[in-house]
DNA sequence: GCAAGGTC
């Protein structure tokens, strides 16, 4: 009998593959684990029987860059982004999801995509596809698309009965965000880097960053600096009528408020004190209630938690998926602030009656009876925020618990009552003039038991009958000042760039935590985000040359062409380039009016030429650079006007007064930060130009010679002297034995010019610096190892090189080499 | 060294 046919379902993460999977074989399945688990049952599949699997990627499975050649900096014009090839390549290379997807669709004859319902989404089924080697319309192998809201049993069992096809469309519009997104990004972003860094010293930034929602993320906050900036307080006047009546004392509140002339506010004062006696005109009582809230979303967690906890986003986020992945809340990325019909809120609410802390008050509710959730918008991706698991204060880390406390306490606050109260308020006339005063008296507490500090607070009146009479005690001039608006808080800035359409529910705490990293903005006391020097130059120079580039509506432009795209309505190619068109000639509008902007900076940073100290010698002018400590750390030529860029996040040190034998340029030891710090001699001008070809295969060689990495124990695995006692081990080995066997090596004599030597004995090869005239063995000896020494002819430099003398100088070379491959 | 979007 031939095996039944094999359906393989993938889903966009493990957790949601799992859920699948169980409401699926009611929890009798085979789970198989791997880099990503898969879960096989048997079952029936459109009348036929079935084996499924079930497994997962983990987000996307590519992501979008440019080819090798254009990843250099220096020998790349930006505006030539534009135009570029661009790539996918794995994104997580090491996870092996693109082997595991075609590995397990192997003899499946259906595919079913379970990603989540949205185009990032849909753009991944066909990530899935063309891993799984499966074809959309092909008639052997189908291809399914599971539309589903939630992940319940009655959502995935419609779903499976109601199987569409994946939608190219919405594919294509993600697609297209992805090549206006990087093109754009990059393009400016290299640019304004270069020619900015290439000037100042104190910008303090390691990279001028550009994208369409970074920036208009960091206008938000300018913005508002620009707002308190020009901010000119005015005065107003206030009148405070004082009563007092049963023994408490009374401030009536003025119908106008507040008034900007003085002497009009003394004209009422005198015609209310003349009067003396406060008429009571109304008295009304009203019945109010302030309502529970809708479920929790990602963008609120998030502003509470900066504003009430002090948490910033990133960190609110990184602890929220820490409890969600340790099974104490759901799923913490969603938009949605509605429960599905279908949600089982007595399963939570059961699991939160076992908890000491609300253990009581939910039994009670249950008891009393729970409400159901206030409507919300249901976006359509995960339900609300929700607690899944009860835990105490011991069972989390501080700020963990803190999370979990609001979580838990505002889908407590959902399902309870609102809270109802009455608001008195009682009128008064006083020489022409209305005042009032008003008191509150709740009569349900309802869910601000669990939310105290949305409470409505007590305020007890006086009795009072209309038409009474009383006396005034005094009346106040009060004379006050308007305010500036504060800075943005963190839960400011996250409202605006919801509204404004600036990022999503995952990608807001990244863009906020960009600008900071960038050093455009500060987080300072409470939570508020105050721009920085270089912030504020930037939003200036983009003011002044081209608005558009730092408003939000730059995204929505964006937004609105892919929107075309996932409709159908458009071609996407024909939407790349129409939008690439557009930014490259704001690209070259830029470029063309930089000076501008540059007038800006000029004012405010200080020229490369006064920045740092004196630190090391140029090869070309022979004089002493300057050393830029602020990040990125730098040397700068004050005569030949050049930058040298260094090796980051380390200290960098004069290196025994030797140069390079090919520029001149005096050597630096760069010493890696860190207990187990590594050192490394380097040449800043090889560094920066590396003076050999091949260099990828250098790379090669340096991993065929044992370590890959710069890590512990690692160096130039290839040019290491096998000797133990050989001091001169930077070079040595290349000309003494080979590292594999010990045994000799000899030039390679069919390669040239690519100079390596090649071990007889194992096959194996030793690469030496390239760009060498003439390379040959000579009769001497290494005096520290005994080894044969090379002499190497460098045409360029017009002088014969020995290996022996200057052998740490050449490794130094292909050192810079491989440090720059590698970082 | 670069964007924004998934997810871990």
């Amino acid at each position: 009998m031939a095996p039944p046919p094999k359906v393989l379902m993938v889903a966009e993460k493990p957790s949601i593959a799992l859920s699948i999977a169980t409401e699926l074989s009611g929890g009798h399945m085979y789970t198989r684990k791997g880099s990503t688990e898969v879960h096989e049952f048997d079952g029936s599949f459109r009348g036929f029987h079935v084996q499924y699997k079930v497994t997962s990627v983990i987000g996307h499975v590519f992501s979008v860059d440019f080819p090798a050649p254009y990843q250099d900096w220096t020998a790349t014009d930006p505006l030539d982004l534009f135009q570029a090839p661009i790539r996918k390549a794995e994104a997580n290379p090491k996870a092996h999801i693109c082997r595991h997807l075609s590995q397990e669709a192997r003899g499946c004859g259906y595919l079913v995509l379970w990603l989540d319902c949205d185009r990032e989404g849909e753009n991944i089924c066909f990530e899935v596809i063309e891993s799984t080697g499966f074809h959309v319309n092909e008639e052997r192998r189908r291809v399914y698309r599971a539309r589903f809201s939630s992940v319940t049993q009655k959502d995935i069992l419609l779903a499976m009965h109601n199987l569409v096809e994946p939608n190219r469309h919405e594919a294509l519009a993600v697609d297209t965000r992805q090549e206006i997104d990087l093109k754009v990004g990059v393009a400016f972003t290299r640019f304004q880097t270069s020619y900015f860094q290439g000037r100042y010293g104190n910008l303090d930034s390691r990279v001028i960053s550009y994208g369409p929602c970074q920036t208009p993320t960091l206008g938000f906050c300018v913005q508002r600096y620009f707002q308190i900036n020009t901010f000119k307080p005015e005065k107003f006047w206030a009148l405070h009528p004082f009563i007092i009546k049963s023994g408490y004392e009374l401030q009536l509140e003025w119908e106008r408020k507040k008034l900007f002339d003085k002497d009009v506010a003394i004209m009422f004062q005198k015609l209310v004190m003349e009067d003396r006696i406060a008429k009571v005109t109304e008295i009304s009582e009203k019945q109010d209630i302030k309502s529970r809230p809708s479920g929790l979303n990602t963008v609120n967690l998030l502003k509470v938690a900066s504003s009430a906890l002090g948490l910033g986003p990133q960190v609110a986020m990184q602890n929220a998926e820490r409890l969600y992945t340790r099974g104490f809340i759901s799923y913490p990325r969603t938009e949605s602030t509605s429960y599905p019909s279908s949600f089982d809120f007595k399963g939570v609410l059961g699991e939160l009656a076992k908890n000491p802390t609300w253990g009581n008050y939910v039994q009670r509710l249950v008891a009393d009876g729970y409400h159901k959730p206030r409507l919300g918008t249901d976006a359509g991706d995960h339900p609300p925020i929700t607690p899944m698991r009860s835990a105490t204060e011991d069972m989390l880390e501080h700020d963990a618990w803190r999370l979990y406390e609001y979580v838990c306490q505002h889908f407590i606050g959902t399902v309870s009552p609102d809270c109802k109260y009455v608001r008195t308020m009682v009128e008064f006339s006083i020489g022409g003039e209305s005042f009032h005063c008003v008191g509150h008296h709740v009569t349900v507490k309802g869910f601000t038991t669990v939310m105290p500090w949305l409470a409505v607070h007590e305020k007890n009146l006086p009795q009072f009958i209309k038409g009474e009479k009383i006396e005034i005690l005094k009346v106040d001039l009060f004379e006050g000042s308007t305010t500036p608006p504060d800075f943005l808080t963190e839960s400011d800035l996250i409202s605006l760039m919801e509204k404004n359409g600036i990022g999503t529910d995952a990608s807001i705490p990244v863009h906020i935590s960009n600008i900071c990293e960038r050093n455009f903005v500060q987080v300072q006391a409470g939570r508020k985000l105050v721009p920085t020097a270089l912030g504020i130059t930037l939003i200036r120079g983009y003011q002044c040359i081209d608005p558009d580039l730092c408003l939000p509506d730059i995204r929505s432009f964006i937004e609105q062409q892919i929107t075309l795209v996932a409709k159908g309505q458009a071609d996407h190619i024909r939407v790349v380039q129409h939008v690439l068109q557009q930014f490259m000639q704001k690209y070259c509008y830029f470029v063309k009016q930089i000076e501008n902007m540059n007038a800006l900076f000029e004012a405010q940073f200080s020229p490369l030429a006064d920045s740092g100290r004196n630190f090391s010698k140029c090869g070309k002018c022979l004089r002493y650079m300057k050393y830029i400590s602020t990040q990125p750390s730098r040397l700068y030529c004050n005569t030949c006007e050049e930058v040298y860029y260094l090796p980051q996040k380390g200290t960098i040190k004069l290196y025994k007064e030797l140069t390079c034998p090919l520029d001149n340029f005096e050597l630096l030891i760069f010493s890696m930060a860190g207990p187990e710090a590594k050192s490394f001699p380097l040449c800043p001008y090889c560094y920066n130009s590396p003076p050999f070809e091949g260099i990828d295969t250098l790379f090669g060689a340096v991993k065929t010679g044992g370590s890959s990495k710069l890590g512990k124990g690692a160096g130039m695995p290839c040019f290491l002297c096998p000797h133990p006692t050989c001091r001169h081990s930077m070079i040595a080995q290349g000309v003494c034995a080979c590292p594999e066997c010990s045994g000799t090596l000899v030039l390679d004599p069919v390669s040239a010019p690519k100079w390596r030597l090649y071990c007889n004995t194992c096959n194996c090869l030793v690469f030496l610096p390239q760009g060498a005239h003439r390379i040959s063995t000579t009769r001497d000896r290494c005096p520290e190892c005994d080894s044969t020494i090379i002499e190497v002819d460098f045409n360029r430099i017009q002088h014969h090189w020995r290996m022996e003398l200057h052998c740490t100088v050449a490794a130094f070379f292909v050192m810079s080499c491989f440090i720059r491959l590698w970082r």
